[in-house]
RNA sequence: GGCGCCGUACCCAAGUGGUAAGGGAGCAGUCUGCAAAACUGCGAUGCAGCGGUUCGAACCCGCUCGGCGCCUCCA
């Protein structure tokens, strides 16, 4: 039974949903005027998780994220750019698919968007109008906070703790400080729609309140976010949802911590966040690596605590997945020797129970994680005694069912790939050039720690080698399969005649090409990207 | 001014009353022509500091120091 901690109770409560066996849950998505940020991935990635498991534990989720995308910011970048709020919308839309399908994030039962939803903004917005929690002026609809007494019980403040004004102007027409509007009157140039208190368009709140309400009913399972929107956003969903319906509006409030950088909030105006993008761009890796990369770093903490995103810290996440996907290369030799295959059931077993215990336990997915690398330990020692092909299959099966909750461990082919895009001679720095291949055969690259952020840390320097990397030289061309494979046979010829220094200069050469290599006790050579 | 969070080994990170998971890095050993990988071992008598409660505290309470967040849009 899983035990989740609900921001409005302040505890950690067994979750029970309204129906058996479903699961409704309500995230908020983001506001599409911009590229999305690690943090953002870092909530999708956890409600993502969320779901995952919910389906792992059998529940039937029906899981809705939206789109905002009406909002003064948007407003405010198609007017810098020259185009309709639509092409601003649009054009975020798809990259945000673009950049969360990279992270293996699924997309949501249902996406809705604001501006698909007026009509029903429009009729809330209404009934709080006839129930007297809400009041017009002059063509703004606003909520009136002091009409429903409950107001801060999400977010555990006092009305009168809210220290008015202390940073924004109090627009005077205000009967509270607090007040937010539900719906505002449009200037000239903004996305407009017809209402009962003339042409306008939807305050923030208000959107989430409707189309949850919309695609799940009045009272849900799960609502989830970001921290910085317990305050004053999912507040105002509750006094909105809560005021109009008389009922609960969800049961369990979810949020997800943040992402920092130096131990402070990533934010656009301490100019200290990364792109998704962006960091797919500077990676040394290849996409589908980085991906997972950033997944199992990401999930690497509890969600609930804040997260420091740095290129050490992706460093550390790749080293960790390179043992697993080691051991799931060797998994993939065939072997006839089955002497150990019986104890593979027990380590599985054990492995497959305390990822259940960890995920049930507030999702946490450090401990889960933790499982996994005791079965890879287990397993590893299971191989020296012998494990037949067959229980190979099933051990890297376990690996990847179990993983796919995490989303992790689903890749076939993990080449970390020097492919030849780096070009040497654009480089001051072998050492960050070649990035994860030079630093595996130099086993001394141990660097002062103020050196090892320079990568995602350092922006310009960084962007000047993305660009040079765009042409690759002759030299650089990736080896083919047979390529390689003709060189190890060599290889293994010079050994079989003791010409080791011939052999030794083979493997340098794979390396220089990002090739690793590894022999096995049999005299072949495995190797890999 | 109000509300709240955090401080665990070199780094990351679980643990929230019963005697410190896991990973990364490092060192040593086994194996290897040498590597690499894997395995084995080492590594906090202590969880910011000081008091208190308790048979027992990293976990509860108080104070202090340090870091951060929210109260405005924000994942």
């Amino acid at each position: 039974m899983l035990k989740i901690y609900n921001t409005l109770t302040g505890k950690k409560e067994p979750f029970e949903p309204i129906a058996p066996k479903t699961v409704r849950m309500y995230v908020c998505g983001v506001t599409v005027y911009d590229y999305c940020h690690i943090g953002h991935a870092r909530s999708a990635l956890v409600f993502d998780v969320l779901r995952r498991y919910l389906e792992y534990s059998g529940y039937a989720v029906t899981f809705v994220k939206n789109f905002t995308d009406v909002d003064d910011k948007i407003i405010k970048r198609a007017h810098e750019q020259g185009v309709s709020c639509d092409a601003v919308t649009a054009k975020y839309i798809q990259a945000y698919h673009e950049d969360m399908g990279k992270l293996g994030i699924r997309t949501a039962t249902e996406e809705p968007k604001a501006t698909e939803h007026i009509a029903d903004i429009i009729q809330l917005t209404e009934r709080l109008v006839a129930k007297g929690l809400a009041y017009v002026v002059a063509g703004d609809v606003y909520f009136e906070v002091s009409k429903y007494p409950e107001y801060g019980r999400l977010s555990k403040r006092r009305l009168e703790d809210l220290q008015a004004g202390a940073r924004v102007e109090v627009d005077e027409r205000k009967h509270h400080a607090m007040d937010f509007a539900l719906w505002k009157s449009s200037k000239p140039g903004e996305p407009t729609w017809e209402s009962p208190w003339g042409p306008g368009r939807p305050g923030w709140h208000i959107e989430c309140s409707a189309m949850s309400m919309k695609h799940l009913g009045e009272t849900f399972d799960i609502h989830g976010g970001g921290m910085d929107l317990i305050f004053p956003h999912h507040e105002n969903e509750i006094a909105q949802s809560c005021g109009v319906t008389g009922k609960e509006f969800a049961r369990y409030w979810i949020h997800n911590g943040f992402v920092q950088i130096n131990k402070e909030k990533m934010s656009k105006s301490l100019g200290n966040f990364f792109t998704i993008r962006e960091i797919f761009e500077k990676s040394e890796w290849p996409e589908n690596v980085t991906g997972e990369i950033l997944r199992y770093f990401l999930l690497s903490t509890h969600y609930h605590g804040p997260l420091d995103f740095s290129d050490q810290a992706l460093r550390e996440a790749k080293n960790a997945l390179n043992g697993f996907y080691d051991l799931f290369q060797r998994l993939d030799e065939p072997e006839e020797k089955a002497t150990a295959d019986n104890e593979l059931r027990v380590m599985i077993e054990k492995c497959r129970l305390a990822f259940k215990t960890a995920m049930a336990d507030d999702l946490n997915t450090p401990v889960a994680i933790a499982a996994f690398q005791a079965l890879k330990g287990d397993v590893n020692r299971l191989l020296a005694h012998g494990l037949s092909t067959a229980a190979r299959k099933v051990a890297r099966e376990e690996f990847r069912s179990l993983g796919s909750t995490l989303g992790l461990f689903q890749l076939n082919k993990w080449k970390l790939g020097s492919t030849g895009m780096l070009s040497r001679a654009a480089s001051k720095d072998t050492e960050r050039q070649f990035g994860p291949s030079i630093g595996m055969l130099n086993q001394a690259a141990n660097k002062p720690q103020s050196e090892q952020n320079v990568g995602f840390l350092n922006q310009p320097a960084e962007k000047d080698i993305v660009a040079h990397n765009a042409q690759p030289t002759i030299e650089d061309q990736a080896l083919t399969d047979v390529e390689i494979e003709r060189m190890l046979e060599e290889r293994n010829n010079a050994r079989r005649r003791k010409d080791f220094s011939r052999a030794d200069v083979i493997r340098q050469s794979l390396a220089a090409h990002g090739i690793i290599i590894e022999d096995k006790p049999d005299g072949t050579t495995r190797w890999k990207r």
